[in-house]
DNA sequence: CAGTGGTCTAGACCACACC
DNA sequence: GTGTGGTCTAGACCACTGT
């Protein structure tokens, strides 16, 4: 009846649940309280600690025992079915869900890609200059044709095999691409590197038989199925950053996506 | 210096900027507050009334204008930042930003999208009746090998021409997948009117070349360049719902994709 | 009925960008 | 400084689920 908590009934709340003792949260940190639980609780889930289709915590007691705010667990939570990871019901309670493969790969690159998946990837880069945009290149990046544009070529393998030739036209303004940076690392590092935010790309996937040409570059047999990718990446401003067409050797790779519904 | 609001400054706050006029909220609907918000902005942005590049007025004064707390106006901003629509930036505000294509394909069936790029797509079935799950099946439905499920093959054309040979598995409970259902509109489609919410899925997109028989089927040159792709879908209870296992036309079809970076 | 998540409010303080 | 969005709090009421 009385809205005044009960003087700790039994154990102390903050070292009840199997849940509190991996959450502690650092006020002094600059990263969102909400984001740091949403971390603890997907390392909880993901580190086996809390089982899949096991119930979670509810947000009042998980508030109280972390000492936040109600909103502020409710974000965590929010996030963490956003991801996937928890489903919630009401008049029911928050699960675990059970795990699937979980690759979240949006905006990662074929080099991150590679690497999560314990293939130490190599560079070669093939082409680096500038060329004149043409329509294609134009469109994308939003400048006239004939603009100059920063071209770059690589071949990326990975244990040894090649994997994909990876084309990509940027504006000359983008800095810090030389080609041994390219050869060391992949480019989306190297444009985060450079304070460069990317927020957003649309891509379109396809395929096609590989040209004699191609086929010789990726060791593939003459006419053999090419993945085909084209991307154009976005700042967090909504300017285009980079525009890149893309073919893969389909016997070596594959694009595995996590979709989540909208709304 | 007083907290006091001033009383009203020269024009109601209600009826100021360009905005609210097409902003009413209704409080009595079912729809969250924060929902009509940001379809009102996202009407007013795609039917051209906020300019891109434009700023948007700001959280404060927004919420004074809509009499609703600066919470709910955030709600509001952050949808359509997910969305892709617009741009804020701390200390300088909230901007349009320019549109690009836009479809947030997500959860779409091959069916939503073909019918969106206005092609009134058609369906054959192929195929329709109870098998035992190989091992993929199995892995992918979390059930036992050889359990009985349901198989469902289809080919999808649009514009008289073949696209793509559709081949699902779902469990034998699902109801409302007759023949003649499946041919009158997409799977999902059905589901979603079984009450089944779809919520998530993990897919593989590949390449490979046709056999005489797909190339048949599909109205392709033998040892055609295929698109390939497995999609195990789920519910929101993490429940696989459906797993497929599609080929397409590459000369007639491609993924296209837009991506938000997850963080 | 009690318990859960879903929504909303009215404040507060902070970090950052621009003038 | 001033104004902006980013974060957080401490409540409130409601809708839905299960008993």
């Amino acid at each position: 009846m009385s809205p005044v908590q009960i003087p700790e009934a039994r154990t102390d709340p903050a070292t009840a649940g199997p849940i509190p003792r991996a959450l502690a949260v650092d006020r002094t940190s600059p990263i969102p309280l909400w984001y740091q639980v949403a971390r603890g609780l997907q390392e909880l889930i993901e580190g086996g600690t809390v089982a899949p289709g096991s119930h979670l915590d509810n947000e009042i007691l998980l508030s109280r025992q972390l000492k936040l705010s109600r909103p502020t667990v409710r974000r965590a939570m929010e996030h963490l079915v956003d991801q996937g990871l928890i489903v919630r019901q009401r008049g029911v309670g928050t699960r675990v869900v059970q795990q699937k493969v979980r690759r979240p790969m949006a905006l990662t690159s074929l080099y991150d890609d590679l690497r999560a998946g314990g293939q130490e990837p190599t560079t070669t880069v093939l082409a680096h200059d500038l060329v004149g945009a043409d329509t294609a290149v134009a469109l994308a990046l939003e400048v006239p044709v004939d603009t100059e544009v920063l071209r770059i070529e690589r071949l990326r393998s990975a244990a040894g095999n090649p994997v994909a030739r990876l084309t990509n036209y940027l504006p000359r303004t983008v800095e810090g691409l030389s080609a041994t940076a390219l050869e060391s690392g992949g480019l989306y590092e190297l444009l985060r590197a450079q304070g460069i935010v990317l927020h957003a790309a649309t891509q379109t996937v396809g395929a096609r038989r590989a040209s004699a040409a191609e086929a010789r570059l990726l060791e593939e047999t003459r006419g053999a199925a090419l993945l085909t990718m084209r991307r154009t990446t976005f700042d967090d401003h909504g300017r285009p950053v980079e525009y890149g067409q893309h073919i893969y050797a389909a016997t070596r790779y594959v694009f595995q996506t996590q979709l989540v519904a909208p709304f």
